[in-house]
DNA sequence: CTAAAACCTCGCGCGCGCTTCAGGTCAAGC
DNA sequence: GCTTGACCTGAAGCGCGCGCGAGGTTTTAG
């Protein structure tokens, strides 16, 4: 576990207080290496990722984090330009909790809504599943359906 | 209730089967006009919509009834193209029970691992609105926050 | 020192799901 | 019959969230 050269698959890192590449930062965020530097130019990073002399970015535990959050709002589906105004917000420093909690709270409201959208929506597809496995099963048996077109439900 | 002149908010459709103008259709299911018509295009109105003898489109209940199936599907994230495939497969008839299954299986299954990534991650918005309501009736109370910036936390 | 691999910026491209526009046709009230 | 508004088709446009490629620089392995 010292100095062994590491698998090709997982590249060096070796120094953590040197920080991460950004293949490696990808890999762990989830999120590709252009989504990254798209997330940055958007204006959603706001640690400031380090740099090499040479201009390379190193990611630390704080930027992950960071990230981790903005993820997390994407796939909520809140817009990167909410997620920019939540950054600035955030980048700004204290002061403005009641806007960050507005927005928050508005984006809960939303997540809530599509939540209960989706469970009403699974209820459909379910009901869909259901449907196919009776139909198959009882098909497999006698091969006798009643003619569905008539129904128009699929 | 008889025959009273509708109001304008909503317009005439007075015989029920003569079916429903598209713009009555398009407030039923909740979509855009624009939008039934590209699902018509698209392939996944497969109920054959009826037209007037001038060419008006005719919205039935079978025909709304399918549409909603359809936009349910696309509310839980379901591309065009599956829902195109789907509809294909009904519209086939009975005998590819199977084929319907395995496609409302798999789709079944990402709408529960979304559902699944959605609550994990109102999870971390809660969190926050709860940070921003204790700060906010802590501040209003003596002003005094820990500089946030340090936790990169947001 | 050198070669290969990983990274950089800039900017164009793309897939998706509609939306809008142009240029007409149709339907319904009066 | 005439006007007004709803509707038609076909095609182009758009906003979003990335993906990708060119052309060049930096790192790292050997």
């Amino acid at each position: 576990m010292a100095d062994v050269t590491p698998p090709v698959a997982e590249p060096r890192e070796s120094d953590p207080r040197a920080g991460l590449s950004i293949a490696e930062a990808a890999r762990r965020t989830g999120v590709s290496v252009h989504t990254l530097r798209y997330y940055e130019r958007a204006g959603l990073v706001i640690t400031g990722v380090d740099r090499t002399a040479g201009g390379w970015r190193r990611y630390h535990q704080a930027d992950l984090k960071w990230i981790t959050v903005c993820t997390k709002l994407r796939a909520t589906g809140m817009p990167i330009r909410d997620i920019r105004r939540y950054a600035q917000l955030v980048s700004a420093g204290p002061g403005n909790e009641k806007e960050r909690l507005a927005l928050m709270e508005a984006h809960r409201a939303d997540v809530v809504s599509k939540l209960a959208e989706l469970q009403d929506c699974l209820g459909l597809i379910e009901r869909k599943v259901d449907i196919y496995r009776e139909r198959l099963s009882a098909g497999q048996a006698d091969h006798l359906w009643t003619p569905e077109r008539l129904s128009a439900a699929g």
